[in-house]
DNA sequence: GACCCTCCCCTTAGGGGAGGGTC
DNA sequence: GACCCTCCCCTTAGGGGAGGGTC
C-alpha cells in the first residue's frame, strides 16, 4: 500500500488516452497537467483515472489547434465562469474549422468530379457532351474583347459579385465555380461579356440563366473566344442565334496547372 | 510592354488569396510554387491570374494539415493520375479531420451543457431535478462495493463495452457520457452494478434502461454510493424498492476539475 | 512613400534517440 | 526485460524584424 495505488503510470495513462508519453511530459513542462504524483527517487510520474479526462480535453484542444498556453491553470480554477468561457469559444473556434474544412473537402470533391468529366475528351478536337443549367453573374463589355484587358475585367467582376452578394454560409459552393467571357450571337449583333459563375441559391433576375443541353466544346490552351466562329464553323452554319462561352479548365488533368486549358463551348438554338 | 504585363506583385498577390507574402516567399523556396516571373535585377516576383488557384489549393492543404511536400511538382505534372490520387487522398483527410472536430465540438457543446445544469444548484444539498431517460451498460458486482478497485472495474467496463458495440461512426455521441455506480435496493435485497452510459442508438435488451423522472440528487466530493441511505434518509421512509446512482460530475464548475465531484442520484417508486 | 528584397531569429507540440537508472 | 528518466537535437509553416534597394 504506497501513494501509488490507484494510480496510472505514463505508459499506461498514454495507452489510455492516445496521447504520446512525450506529450504527457511535455504537459508537465509546460505547467498545463502535473502528474498526481512523482516519485522523489525515481522520478517516476503517475497519474490518477480523473486526469486522463483532462488528457482528452487536451488532446481536443490540440485538434482545435488552441495554443496549448491557453490551457494553463484551467484545470485549477474554482470559477466556473473561466470553464465556461474556455468551452465557449473553443465551442466557436471548432465550428469555425469545421466550416473551413468543409470547403476544403468541397474544392477535392469538385476536382475529382471535373477530372471525371474531363477524362473521356481528348485535347483540340470537337466534342459534345450535357452540360446542367448554370447562373452566371454577367457585365458586358461590348462588341469585342480584343482590346481589353481581360484579367482585369475578371478582377473586377468577381470583387463586384462579392460585394453585391451575401456569401456568408455558403462558402463551399463557391469553390471551383466557373469564370470566363461569353458571346452571344444573335441577328442583332455580337454581344459580349465577363462572367462568373455563381450558385443557385444566389441567381436572381439580375443573373443570366445559361440553359442546360447538348454543348459542342473544344479543349485547348490556346482556345480563345473570338476564333469560336473559325472552330466550330461547321456547326453553326445556318445558324442566326447561338452561344460561345469560353471557361477556364484549370483542373482538367491534361495539361499542367500553371498552362490552363480553356474550354470553348457552343450551343445553338 | 514587359513581361511584367497581365502579371500580379507579390503583394497583390497576398491580397487577392489571402496568404502571406512570406507565404508566397516560402513555397517559392521550397519548390511548390514559383512566380510566373522573376525580374532578374530587382528580385522582385510577379504571379499570374492561374497561379491565385494553385495558391487557394496550397492554403486549403495547409488548413488539412497535408505536409506542404506532398504538393511538390504537383503543379508541373502532365498526369491526370496523379492528381486524381491527390485530391482523392485530401478529400478523406478532410473527412477524417470534419469528424475528429465535431467531436471536439460535442465536447464542448455537452461542457456546457452540464455547467448550465448544474450552476443553481448548491453543492452538498438534497436538491430535485428532472433527468431524462438513459441507458446504461452494467455488470453486476455484488452485494457490495466497500473494498472492490473501482477504477479497474470502471476501466474493465469501458474496454468490454467498446469491444461489444460498434461504435464506429458515433464517436460524438460518446463524448461525456456518465459512468459510475448504481444501487438497486429492493424487498429482494441490495445489488450493486457498475456502468457506463451509451446513447440511445446502442441500446438494447441487455443494456438497462435509467427511466426518465425527478430524481433527489445531492453533490459532493466525498460522496459515495454506500452512504446513500443514510443521506437519502428522509426520502427513502416507507419506500422498498430505490435506485441510487453514483456519477462523477467531472464538469461541474463547482470544484477544481482535479477534485471531482461525486452526484448521488435517488429515485423512489 | 509604398513596396520588395535578403538574411536571420523565433515559435508550437511534441517525436526520436542516446545514455543510463528502475520495476 | 520492459519501463521510465533526463538531456539534446529536429521538424513545419511561416511571422517579425533589420538593413537596404526599387517603383
Amino acid at each position: 500500500m504506497n501513494s501509488k495505488d490507484g494510480l496510472l503510470s505514463i505508459g499506461e495513462m498514454a495507452k489510455l488516452t492516445g496521447a504520446g508519453i512525450q506529450a504527457l511530459r511535455y504537459y508537465e513542462r509546460k505547467n498545463i497537467l502535473k502528474p498526481a504524483y512523482v516519485d522523489s527517487y525515481s522520478g517516476y510520474r503517475y497519474y490518477s483515472l480523473e486526469q486522463s479526462y483532462f488528457v482528452d480535453i487536451i488532446t481536443v484542444c490540440v485538434e482545435l489547434g488552441i495554443p496549448l498556453k491557453e490551457l494553463k491553470g484551467l484545470f485549477e480554477s474554482e470559477d466556473p465562469a473561466v470553464l465556461s468561457n474556455f468551452f465557449l469559444k473553443n465551442k466557436e473556434t471548432a465550428e469555425k474549422k469545421i466550416k473551413i474544412l468543409k470547403i476544403g473537402l468541397s474544392l477535392m470533391s469538385k476536382a475529382l468530379k471535373k477530372l471525371e468529366i474531363n477524362k473521356p475528351y481528348k485535347i483540340r478536337q470537337i466534342h459534345a457532351r450535357e452540360i446542367p443549367e448554370k447562373f452566371y453573374y454577367v457585365k458586358p463589355c461590348g462588341y469585342s474583347i480584343r482590346n481589353i484587358n481581360r484579367i482585369k475585367q475578371l478582377l473586377e467582376l468577381q470583387k463586384q459579385m462579392k460585394a453585391e452578394f451575401d456569401i456568408n454560409g455558403i462558402e463551399e459552393q463557391l469553390v471551383l465555380l466557373e469564370y470566363g467571357f461569353l458571346c452571344e450571337y444573335s441577328p442583332r449583333g455580337i454581344e459580349y461579356y465577363v462572367f462568373t459563375e455563381i450558385p443557385k441559391c444566389l441567381a436572381n433576375e439580375s443573373t443570366k440563366t445559361i440553359p442546360s443541353g447538348t454543348y459542342f466544346f473544344r479543349q485547348d490552351m490556346n482556345n480563345k473566344i473570338e476564333d469560336a466562329p473559325a472552330i466550330f464553323e461547321q456547326h453553326i452554319t445556318n445558324k442566326d442565334y447561338f452561344f460561345v462561352i469560353e471557361v477556364e479548365e484549370l483542373i482538367s488533368g491534361k495539361s499542367r496547372l500553371n498552362k490552363p486549358i480553356h474550354e470553348l463551348r457552343l450551343i445553338t438554338f
